[in-house]
Order: C-alpha cells, then sequence, then structure tokens
DNA sequence: CTTTGCACCTGTTGGC
DNA sequence: TGCCAACAGGTGCAAA
C-alpha cells in the first residue's frame, strides 16, 4: 500500500482533520513492531498540541512543542482517524487519542512500520543523516542523477530504489518510471547518458505527481477509515502486468526480479 | 566505500 | 475444495 503518493495523501488527509488538536492520551496494544514503540509515549504526548505533520521521505512527522512522533507505514501500514471507542480491529497497534474522542489509529499487519519518538533536530537523527534529495523538489534534477551514477555497477533500477541517491520511489514507481523513461530497469547505472538522466527524473517526477494527485493507488477516507481501490492502479503501465501486452506496442510485458523485487518492463519499449 | 542478501511479520494468491 | 509454497507496496543492517 504506502508508497510515496499513499504517505502524502495521509498527510494531506490527516491535517485538517488534527491539526491545533490537544493529546488527550495514547493507547499502545502491541507494541513490537520494526522497533519497540516507546513505552513513555502515553506519558510524553498528552496535554500537547499537534502543530503540523510533514512527510520527509515515506516517515510521516507529527509535530510538537517538545519533539517529533515519526510514524511509517512500512507494507501494510494504514492510518485512520476514527472515534475512539470504535471496536479495534485485530491489526490495530496504536491510538493517538484528541480532544473531542476522535482518535489517529495505526493499522499494520505485517508490523514493518515504526512509531518513534524523536527530541532532537531532524537532520541529526540517524534515519534522516544519509536521506536523498526528495524527488519532487528541483534539488533532485538529472546533473544530481547522472552525477551519482557515475562508477556505480548496480543497475538503474537499484539507484533509483536507493534512499541515498533520491528518497521515496518504491518498488512499483520505479518500474512505471522507467517504462515512461524508455530505459531498461537492468540497464547499469554506469552507463546512464546524460539524456537519459534528463529522461528518468523527468518520469520519476511526472509519475509520482500524478499518482498524488489522485491520491495513489489506494484512497482511504480518513474519517470511517475505509479504503477503496484508488484511481492511480488502472494508471499502472508494466506493473503487476508481467505476460499481458503492453499498452503502447502489444508486446508481451517481461517480469524479472532485481534485488529480490519484482520488475516489470516492455523489451520493445525500454531499450 | 559499494554491493549483496537477510531479517522483520501476516495475509493473500496460485498451482497442484 | 483444500493445502502449502511463494509472494506482497519497505528498509535497516551485517557481511563480503
Amino acid at each position: 500500500m504506502p508508497e510515496l503518493p499513499e504517505v502524502e495523501t495521509s498527510c494531506r488527509g490527516l491535517a485538517p482533520l488534527l491539526i491545533g488538536k490537544p493529546v488527550t492520551s495514547v493507547q499502545i496494544r502491541k507494541a513490537r513492531l520494526r522497533w519497540p514503540i516507546p513505552t513513555e509515549l502515553p506519558d510524553t504526548l498528552p496535554g500537547y498540541t499537534l502543530r503540523a505533520i510533514h512527510r520527509r521521505a515515506k516517515y510521516l512527522l507529527f509535530e510538537f512543542d517538545h519533539g517529533h512522533l515519526l510514524i511509517h507505514l512500512g507494507m501494510s501500514g494504514s492510518l485512520r482517524v476514527c472515534p475512539v471507542d470504535l471496536t479495534p480491529e485485530k491489526h490495530d497497534h496504536v491510538d493517538i487519542v484528541f480532544a473531542g474522542q476522535q482518535c489517529l489509529r495505526l493499522r499494520d499487519p505485517r508490523r514493518f512500520g515504526a512509531v518513534l519518538w524523536l527530541v532532537e533536530a531532524l537532520h541529526e537523527h540517524a534515519l534522516f543523516k544519509h536521506l536523498g534529495p526528495e524527488p519532487l523538489l528541483d534539488d533532485f534534477d538529472a546533473n544530481y542523477l547522472y552525477s551519482k551514477s557515475r562508477q556505480r555497477m548496480v543497475s538503474i533500477k537499484q539507484l533509483i530504489m536507493d534512499n541515498r541517491i533520491v528518497v521515496g520511489v518504491g518498488n512499483i514507481y520505479a518500474s512505471e518510471a522507467l517504462f515512461m523513461a524508455g530505459l531498461r530497469p537492468t540497464h547499469k547505472a554506469r552507463r546512464l547518458s546524460k539524456q537519459a538522466a534528463e529522461q528518468l527524473t523527468l518520469s520519476i517526477k511526472q509519475v509520482l505527481a500524478e499518482a498524488i494527485k489522485l491520491g495513489g493507488t489506494t484512497l482511504r477516507d480518513f474519517v470511517s477509515g475505509e479504503g477503496k481501490p484508488g484511481y492511480f492502479q488502472q494508471k499502472l503501465q508494466v506493473y503487476g502486468r508481467g505476460g499481458q501486452a503492453c499498452y503502447r506496442c502489444g508486446t508481451c510485458i517481461k517480469q524479472l526480479n532485481i534485488g529480490q523485487r519484482s520488475t516489470f518492463y516492455c523489451p520493445h519499449c525500454q531499450a
């Protein structure tokens, strides 16, 4: 579920519902996520008002006057706002309860997600220190990607999925951006031409921007918490389409593994 | 330093 | 229909 567009959609959807509200309590039902949820959280947050919600890479950052609550959705996480007395389901691990009886509820069946409390400056934290630029900002451009790709033996797909190069390009959108750019995912990063770097940066920006505009691959109603199939799913050109005909040329879409992640491309459209 | 592969989990899918 | 292996949108980390 959560690639960058979903995280951004969550961020934008939650903000108007929660910003300006004070926390009244915190319920932790299962603390074992990727890392244990800090046990002091129920003593740390109540009484403090949520000031803002930020996104950096796929991390959501809930800003309070005394620190940031970090939430990562991992592979299967989702957030919703619901009445605090709504019975939690099996994988609803955490509630952040706000004044007004509404709570922010984290669901995460696979528990690859994370909830952390950060007091230090964000740029000093180990998780943020080595992150590359945001793909949608101007400091991610063709010159940057070209220079970072020099001397690199890895495939171009692995390069753009590397958080230290650029953040937020997940497995779905990596395949999609490479299709849009007409580049084969197996292409060695070091052999990327200046022109291809230009095309690829534009494609990454375009694919992510459009997915955000459409609310990601899953649409979520933050109040009731109901998820329904999103509009971007029907826009996917290659991801999940192994064995089917390319929409552009009719050639059979190929599927292979790159770095243990399934990868899709059109052998005719992508050189 | 770069590259590779594993680990962490549960739910769903596809082949037999 | 039922069973079980394979696989799933992420990413930090250890080891080579």
